[in-house]
DNA sequence: GGAGCTTCGTTAAAAAAATCACAATCTCAG
DNA sequence: CTGAGATTGTGATTTTTTTAACGAAGCTCC
């Protein structure tokens, strides 16, 4: 098929596949059906025929998909079959721990640089990175061919922290301040949030309550 | 309205509008539009109105929404008007930036116990919390009034504290673990995973310079 | 107190997404 | 080499979600 528009929704599922194809592969399993994978990630199996035929013919028929072979190629599609070299601004609690996460590398996400702008930070040395000065990060990302940026900063300096990533010529944001930021339209943002998701759970827990109270 | 079924996608946004509203309070803001909210979420105006009334009538006509008692309505909607009690299961690099995320208390969510199965680690304290094994998480979770558990352990690991957490009696799980877990129908599972995020903007970057080059 | 302006809540229409259903085609056994 | 069994890829259908349109309702100013 090779579509043109491809729903959000089907990016967000391919990530989940990957995910469950990994845990296959880990698991020593070579094929896997729609219909195996489809139970797997609680969608329904004609779902992922669809979604994986937006990006091309991946599969046999009367067989199923080879599971190594479906990782690679969903990467390929996904352009995470390379590496992507980050910046992260604010070295936090959370900015540490993320320069200290070793799945980031594994995962082909290298962070290159770290960034702070208080003057106590700057100079030392997190998880092999000396933190630099958030003012620096024109050349910087210049000098280290960096694409995305990683903001770790508090809700009222993320927007600051944008800004200078986007003056220096990033592509696309990870943010995890509680914050919306604004950016010029070429330039893509992602956020994470883990209230939002926490919301998300204490509204599934009231309401699960609140219907089994009207059943019983 | 008041509707039976609410869109998963409007429970998203819902928390969405939260996190700007709250931003106008900040700012000072008493009244706002839907079409004004609606610029700054990027969404349409009529989509705010809709996801709004599936929870009552919050809005004056002619006048907008008062900023603080929209607010206010939200919460109660979502249920996130009073507190939560979580634990946390898995100390290590990322358990430990959240046991010091103050925002956690902040947003309600207050994390009451630290769990690892790591000898080494437990007995110590973090962030006020002493850490405590894995396998007393059923008397501890009765004991503080726990209801959400949150998962930062390795992926491998990350099946093994669901079950002790299902076996305590929990109703939801926050998994920051990269890995798909099972629980019984009546829990309630959020993922959280950085990567998902960092491949859709990986996506979107290498689908943006794609349609570069074609228009070029 | 009422005309005019504004903005909500809600119904109707359009668009998008998910699911179904089945022809196409692959494997394997005999 | 053929036929049975399996499972994909995709067009048709159904469902869901989003957007548009408009009547109802509140404020302001005369």
């Amino acid at each position: 098929m090779k579509s043109e528009h491809i729903p959000r929704a089907t990016i967000q599922r391919m990530a989940v596949y990957i995910q469950v194809l990994e845990g296959l592969a880990r698991d020593g399993a070579t094929v896997v059906s729609s219909e195996a994978l489809a139970r797997t990630c609680s969608v329904n199996p004609s779902q992922i025929r669809k979604d994986l035929a937006y990006f091309g013919e991946f599969g046999v028929r009367g067989v199923g998909y080879y599971v190594q072979d479906l990782i690679t190629s969903i990467k390929q599609s996904l352009g995470v079959d390379r590496v992507w070299k980050t910046a992260l601004v604010g070295v936090g609690n959370l900015g540490r721990a993320l320069l200290n996460h070793r799945e980031f590398r594994l995962r082909g996400f290298h962070i290159v640089g770290a960034f702070d702008c208080d003057p106590f930070k700057i100079g030392e040395v997190v998880s092999g990175l000396e933190v630099i000065c958030s003012r620096r990060l024109g050349e910087k990302v210049d000098e280290l061919g960096i694409e995305i940026g990683i903001i770790t900063t508090p809700p009222e300096r993320a927007q600051r922290a944008t800004n200078y990533l986007v003056q220096a010529g990033i592509k696309g944001i990870l943010n995890f301040a509680p914050a919306r930021i604004t950016v010029p339209e070429e330039v893509s943002v992602e956020y994470v949030d883990f209230f939002h998701h926490l919301y998300n759970l204490a509204f599934k827990i009231t309401l699960g309550s609140q219907i089994a109270e009207d059943e019983a």
